[in-house]
DNA sequence: CATAATGCCTACCTTTCTGGTTGGGATTAC
DNA sequence: GTAATCCCAACCAGAAAGGTAGGCATTATG
């Protein structure tokens, strides 16, 4: 259970389209060299973000990329959601009829359990929160 | 981010182990059957169960699995970390020396906070408290 | 001892995911 | 027109997931 770099790196992108927001877009390069991301794999990674609405795209000569909304609106949880799919770890959670064996039922517990601890984590800190804790370049 | 079924099927095996507890072992074709696993899944998976020492095997005929301490002892965490790995999410939270950029270390922040959430769920449940809710069989 | 039930081990296989790269287009400020 | 930028589709190598096959070691029982 890990956290991809698709996901790592994601955030990392938004966190720095949070701080360096200053009305003109950042091209894509720019975040590329600044968090050490190979460009095409964050075009995809920002590509999705975009067909989530999280991030609005400029094209042309001093286009870039800018959050959609607002650093406080943004949960970390809404970025990963973005590029990992539904933040549930096992299918039977949201889903009441994909279980049939009692024994199953015990264990779901578990997951239902780890997945609103996960959750309230993710959902619980905005892009806010952290352009506050870091080094502003 | 997804639960393994490795990982579920090896909490499924430990719920039954734990319920099914009569001093005698449980042979795993039982274990398998009972729980839908594919029995040489399960095999390696109760392997890597047993060198963690959370169950203990006995050979020959009437051998099978046991529980190697009482299912109190034996947090959720406990089977995860057996087959999953280390719980940590991403590398450069345990180790120190693996974050050099200032951003990253914002992000940073997230993960830490992510993985407390998830030690904290899966070490707060027991497979005492497991047996409890399921129907006993 | 022979046999059958069991655990133990190694190797293999197929499918999917991850983390990328390549290359070519479309848009737009200058 | 040109250069910077976003957009998109295809491809690729490596790893992991999930599972299968087959054989060896141990032991209770007749």
């Amino acid at each position: 259970m890990r956290i991809s770099s698709r996901c790592e790196y994601g955030l990392r992108a938004m966190v720095h389209l949070a701080a360096h927001d200053a009305g003109r877009p950042v091209p894509l390069p720019e975040i590329a060299a600044a968090e050490g991301i190979p460009a095409p794999f964050l075009e995809r990674i920002l590509a999705k973000l975009r067909e989530s609405g999280l991030v609005k795209a400029t094209r042309g000569v001093a286009g870039g990329y800018q959050l959609a909304r607002q650093p406080a609106d943004i949960a970390v949880g809404d970025v990963v959601t973005a590029l990992e799919g539904p933040l549930s770890l096992v299918g039977c959670v949201p889903d009441d009829g994909a279980c049939d064996r009692a024994e199953s039922c015990a264990s779901r517990v578990v997951w239902r359990k780890l997945d609103s601890a996960i959750s309230g984590a993710l959902n619980g800190i905005t892009l806010e929160d952290l352009t506050r804790e870091a080094v502003s370049t």
